[in-house]
DNA sequence: GCGAAACTCGTACACCGTACGACAAACGCC
DNA sequence: GGCGTTTGTCGTACGGTGTACGAGTTTCGC
């Protein structure tokens, strides 16, 4: 290096905590977590690695800092709308932003203490449900099952490799498939082949389900 | 080290890859998957870390036989049953493995080939689903639907740094409801409070939305 | 008995998170 | 202006990681 003046890449404007979150998502949606090291991020902004540690103070809180940015993504359900289309937003845009994301489903079983942006957005959910009728109770229940429906779906959907339904169609006939004999897997095979007919849409599947959540809740949200 | 000879701990008997995984799912259930290294795996089983690939192509091959591991200890939707009551004992039983395995739900994201015992599990619960009535796509709508809420429950309940009611009480009073100030929080206020008055129980917040979602299912039963 | 295969593992390399401390720029205050 | 202090940057170093390579040993088939 030449002189001793901050050398700026491109875009640079000065370092800040947010800066350096943002920059790490955008690593983590191009190359997965595992490819997200301190230095290879300070490489992104032009900085050495241990200038990081000024904005964060240490991985962990920098992966923490990153699950609610994703959180902070998610749209708050409308609150000018009867609750089943609040919660099909809501859930619709967390569906989308977790596929655009997919580190993020796998990082939030390790991190156990929810951000801000997460706290928010729980709040919000719950203001929604409870003033759609539902009791503390039956609340706590719907937040229960509608999350896990929304995330048990985005972590099968990151595990999948492919995104969209041709894709999955070359990947069922040319991989799944083989691996699925007729005499083993007779009901796979059944499936798959399908599937491969019918051609897939992931997006219909999800919505399948949570509209089987949703109204079955309805059901419920007179009840204590 | 006084001699050549292999120096075996107390319960050794060879290595070999079925010991070797099986020894790193203890590991990882006791330090967290992040304390699961090569060494440390190989120092357990009283050899030298290189000694590991003989039995496992690179760690990564590892961590799917050791998703594979969990998958199989998950029990089979038995056959002498209605399906509700078969899907209800296989979903409480992969419930009651993860738990126990908290890390293998945040690997399930990253690793997208099913091992033999996935689909063998996946073939019996299609199975147990067509036998009942389903049609070949709406079991793969069930299965969707099950497998996301029994998943996402896991994460939601992985992500939750206590196990009894006891512990989440006092996480509750000391940790959670000062950060949920009336004013800024009421809904979730509400909610923690409420929690803490009637206690709490994991397993039965489980079970409510898998009823919830088995019932669900049946009226589609006969549906296309 | 001997060649080949199966198995073990010491060393080395590139990379990781980060503790430590040296350094420079910016700021508050006289 | 000067000058202490705080703020921000980052080079170096340490102990860890996964694993390529190849040398060594044991076991097996003939």
């Amino acid at each position: 290096m030449s002189s001793n003046e901050p050398l700026r890449l491109p875009s640079d404007a000065g370092l800040s905590k947010q800066r350096v979150v943002v920059e790490a998502v955008r690593l983590a949606d191009r190359d997965g977590v595992e490819g997200l090291s301190m230095r290879r991020l300070a490489g992104t902004l032009g900085a050495g690695a241990m200038s990081l540690y000024h904005y964060v103070a240490n991985k962990d809180e920098l992966l923490d800092a990153m699950i609610d940015v994703v959180f902070a993504e998610i749209e708050l359900p409308p609150e000018d709308v009867d609750w089943q289309s609040a919660m099909r937003r809501e859930a619709e845009s967390a569906r989308q932003v977790l596929a655009g994301h997919p580190w993020a489903i796998a990082l939030m079983e390790s991190r156990t203490t929810p951000g801000p942006a997460n706290l928010r957005h729980r709040e919000a959910v719950t203001a929604c449900l409870r003033r759609a009728g539902f009791s503390v109770l039956m609340a706590t229940h719907a937040n229960w099952v509608l999350n896990g429906y929304v995330y048990g779906y985005a972590l099968q959907a990151a595990s999948l490799p492919f995104d969209t339904a041709d894709e999955l169609a070359e990947m069922t006939e040319g991989v799944y498939l083989p691996q699925l004999p007729p005499d083993e897997f007779p009901y796979l095979n059944e499936s798959a082949t399908a599937l491969l007919a019918t051609g897939y849409d992931p997006e219909e599947e999800f919505i399948f389900g949570l509209e089987l959540v949703i109204t079955a809740l309805e059901g419920l949200r007179a009840s204590a």
